[in-house]
DNA sequence: GTGCATCCTG
DNA sequence: CAGGATGCAC
């Protein structure tokens, strides 16, 4: 009794120590995020110095507010390069200053010198920087997208775990950036084909541009200007003190090249630019407005054709993606309706595309001599009656690409998929680039003020509520002037958007073809993202890495006794039966459920839990009168659909269960036990809590295994292992194993078969010693007057106990040892030995010796069948 | 250290 | 009947 308490802390202890370990994990992972936190900080604080800013990587929990910090730190950053770069590029003037700017982008591009500022190997920085780049090599991002990311917008909400939040789902500008500047690399080879292009459209347009006074006096001027050569155009033309004016103009020269950093500059100054220009060019709005109204009208029509020729591409990958195309469709077609409901956000889409610079190249000429009208505001007019007239040829221009482009395309129908699917899928993107990127010329021009232009790159992030950081550059900014994506979550969204480049590197072919996917998502299209999206965020966490995790830890849980056991043996049942249920009825349905709620859902799910109950017994089960006994496997089998019967096999219970599901079950059950009376007292289910915590037999319990060899005990292993008690008290592993064969023998199961036999004897001893005393109280004086018959009333408990439905024969030697141990404890008794704490034990070694041998019968599987029958 | 048996408890 | 704890034997 004292040590009750003691036994009970003891358990309790154990508890606390799984428990504790529970804990330990958790804190470890909470220290873990603490490390990471400070870790993230200290990378902060490292930025700090270069970025001039402290982006807190912590506190960024929206994206939006963070974002503008972020950004102008970015921004900061940004224009320090810019600046650098601007210096070197000084020297050459017009067309040459551009071909030097792209020569040293792609050189930068290429040397993936990505420049590891002070921040050193952090990986925020070298996000940053990546981003930057990405951005800059593949124009294909936005501007705005580029900036809005910008710096790390780390990761998600420091407060979330290490692991989760960065990599699966969120975009997180690092991840996002990571993701993009990893791709990055690849499509800097892509890339620079198209620099080359870009390089030689600008230079033509320089040329023309050189021709125009304005120009040159900006080359001339720019040389000096810290801001750059935007700035220095903007001295130029216009009077104005503050260079944004200009400023767009400036782009025109050098934006193409200089990419990244212009944008950056660009949107700084865009604000300001609106103020001088609004001053200046108050007079030109109105007929800007009418302007606008035409271009974005005009706008459409390209956006239609665009369209269009997306659909043919999604077309040719129809095979690829079905799916995908269903839901570009549907996208494209909540797309238009959005379109045409505010052109606004359309526009906005195209330029959040990295297509605008491109267009700027080629548009920003135009621009500088058009719409620089700061210079002169008499000018202005002209250059906007000008502009008009480009803009149309323009749109001619795009009409007469967008055939070419629809020709390549047929083309590359004929030829096939495959090498051609890349190459059309290059062209199509350059194609799609230039298209697009023309139309946002003439859209920009159409905005000539920045204000426009500036609320427009807002509407788009804001637009994009989901994303927090809108580090997924493209994602974020292109998604919103759609409504298509919506439907998509937040997250999923992202994950497509940013990750687009990353998993697209994965499967798909070539980078191009990523970068088509990006841009054609960009233009609104869902078709490929979303399958990305699911694809990485949602079934990778959820189902594949989470899963697995989950059933690690629940098998701790469950496997919590085994191990007390000392249980090596557990986990590997090296012997043939995987892990054998343990047999309990009652008790293990709960920890069934228990052990199942944690793994995975899905898996386990195929096994219902109640499964485990106890099929058998009603199975047969007839308890009653004598002879319920219809053993055997056939009986197994009829029970088997309702329990399943244990059996388990600790093997590929997962793969099984994948790919079969629940219905094999019944298929290969054999088993000898049929139900019998035992019905509820049935054993089946306790593996789980028995001692058998091994993995093995978490695995075996969840699924139904079913194999010829049950893995688990039945009620009927139960029933039988009491009939041959009446013939062996102390069975052996050995000959356990030989009588129980269509059982695979495992640690557990034979603790439990072990267990049953001790039990058994507890139950036969207790009752011997209880007649032995009620004799003594009786007064009966000598043993030989005790005898055991099958009227006494110590035989009738003992076969109710062992034979409850009296449907088999007890042997008569059992009467004999029966009436021996009688008369054992009747002595020992009566001598006064009980008064030593161990005075069984003499009574058990004369016991044990006196077992029979167990009939043959009881080595076949469907000995109870045989054994009722009798 | 492991397995087995017993005792005790539920 | 099972689980936990304990003790003993190998």
């Amino acid at each position: 009794m004292p040590d009750h308490d003691s036994t009970t802390l003891l358990t309790r202890q154990t508890k606390r120590r799984r428990v504790d370990i529970g804990v330990k994990r958790t804190v470890g992972s909470a220290i873990f995020t603490r490390v990471r936190e400070t870790l993230l900080d200290s990378m902060n604080q490292s930025h700090g110095p270069d970025q001039d800013g402290d982006c807190s990587l912590v506190s960024h929990g929206h994206g939006g507010t963070n974002s503008d910090g972020e950004k102008s730190n970015v921004l900061r950053k940004l224009l320090k390069r810019a600046n650098s770069y601007e210096d070197a590029i000084m020297p050459f003037p017009g067309a040459t200053i551009i071909s030097q700017l792209l020569k040293n982008n792609m050189g930068k591009n290429g040397g993936s010198d990505s420049g590891f500022q002070g921040s050193g190997a952090l990986s925020s920085a070298g996000s940053e920087i990546q981003a930057e780049d990405a951005c800059s090599n593949s124009s294909r991002d936005s501007p705005s997208d580029c900036l809005s990311p910008g710096p790390p917008l780390p990761p998600p909400p420091s407060s979330s775990s290490f692991g989760r939040p960065l990599p699966p789902l969120s975009l997180n500008s690092h991840n996002s950036s990571q993701s993009l500047s990893l791709s990055s690399f690849d499509l800097d080879r892509l890339s620079d084909e198209h620099l080359r292009a870009k390089r030689a459209r600008v230079e033509n347009i320089i040329r023309g541009m050189s021709h125009s006074p304005l120009v040159r006096s900006n080359n001339s001027n720019s040389s000096n200007d810290h801001r750059g050569d935007r700035n220095s155009h903007d001295h130029s033309r216009s009077d104005c003190p503050s260079s944004l004016l200009s400023s767009p103009g400036s782009r025109g020269g050098v934006v193409s090249v200089g990419e990244v950093y212009r944008e950056n500059k660009r949107k700084q100054r865009l604000p300001q630019q609106q103020h001088s220009f609004t001053q200046l060019v108050c007079s030109r709005q109105e007929q800007r407005h009418e302007e606008r109204r035409q271009l974005k009208l005009q706008l459409e029509d390209m956006q239609k054709q665009l369209r269009q020729l997306q659909e043919k591409f999604y077309q040719i990958y129809d095979s690829e993606t079905e799916e995908e195309e269903e839901n570009g469709e549907n996208g494209e077609a909540d797309r238009s309706g959005e379109r045409e409901e505010d052109g606004n956000l359309s526009e906005d889409s195209i330029r959040s595309d990295g297509l605008e610079e491109r267009h700027r190249d080629r548009g920003r000429q135009d621009d500088l001599s058009e719409l620089d009208p700061g210079l002169f505001l008499d000018r202005a007019r002209a250059l906007l009656r000008e502009q008009a007239l480009i803009d149309g040829e323009m749109e001619e221009d795009v009409d007469g690409r967008e055939e070419e482009e629809r020709n390549s395309e047929r083309v590359m129908k004929k030829r096939g998929g495959g090498a051609g699917g890349r190459q059309l899928a290059e062209t199509l993107k350059q194609e799609l680039n230039c298209a697009v990127s023309q139309v946002v010329d003439t859209v920009v021009k159409g905005f000539s003020s920045p204000k426009q232009a500036v609320s427009h790159h807002h509407g788009c992030h804001s637009s994009t509520p989901a994303a927090p950081s809108s580090s997924s550059n493209s994602s974020s900014s292109c998604p919103p002037p759609f409504g298509p994506l919506p439907s998509l979550t937040p997250d999923s969204r992202f994950g497509g958007g940013a990750l687009a480049l990353s998993l697209n590197g994965d499967g798909s072919p070539t980078s191009n073809y990523h970068s088509t996917n990006q841009r054609l998502h960009c233009f609104g299209d869902v078709i490929v993202p979303s399958p990305l999206d699911s694809f990485g965020g949602l079934s990778g966490r959820l189902s594949g890495v989470p899963m697995p995790n989950d059933q690690t830890e629940a098998l701790p849980l469950v496997v919590r006794k085994s191990g007390g056991g000392g249980g090596g043996e557990n986990t590997n049942p090296s012997l043939p039966p995987p892990p054998p249920p343990p047999h309990h009825p009652s008790l293990h349905p709960s920890p069934l459920t228990a052990s199942l709620g944690f793994s995975p859902p899905s898996f386990r799910h195929p096994f219902p839990l109640p499964l485990m109950g106890y099929p058998f017994q009603s199975p047969l089960g007839s308890h009653g009168g004598g002879a319920g006994y219809h053993p055997g496997p056939k009986d197994h089998h009829r029970s088997s659909p309702d329990s399943m019967d244990m059996t388990r096999e600790t093997v590929s219970l997962r793969t099984k269960m994948a790919s079969l599901g629940g219905g094999h079950l019944s298929h290969h059950h054999h088993r000898q036990s049929s139900p019998s009376q035992h019905g509820p007292e049935s054993l089946s289910l306790s593996l789980i809590k028995s001692e058998c915590g091994d993995l093995q037999d978490m695995a075996d319990i969840s699924p139904y295994s079913s194999s010829t060899i049950q893995e688990g005990l039945s009620p009927n292993h139960l029933k039988k292992a009491k009939l041959m008690f009446f013939y062996t008290r102390y069975p052996s592993s050995n000959m356990l194993k030989m009588y129980f064969s269509d059982v695979k023998f495992n640690r557990c199961i034979t603790s439990q078969l072990i267990k049953w036999f001790s039990n058994f004897r507890e139950f036969y001893y207790i009752q011997m010693e209880k007649f032995a005393r009620q004799a003594i109280n009786e007064g009966v004086t000598a043993a030989e007057e005790l005898t055991v018959g099958r009227d006494a009333e110590l035989f009738r408990a003992l076969n109710m106990h062992y034979n409850k439905a009296n449907d088999f024969e007890v042997p008569e030697r059992f009467l004999e040892v029966a009436q021996v141990t009688l008369r054992e404890f009747f002595n020992a008794i009566v001598a006064g030995k009980d008064a030593d704490p161990s005075w069984k034990k003499a009574i058990y070694k004369v016991i044990c010796k006196l077992d029979s041998e167990v009939p043959e019968v009881f080595k076949s599987p469907n000995c109870l069948q045989e054994l009722l029958h009798d």
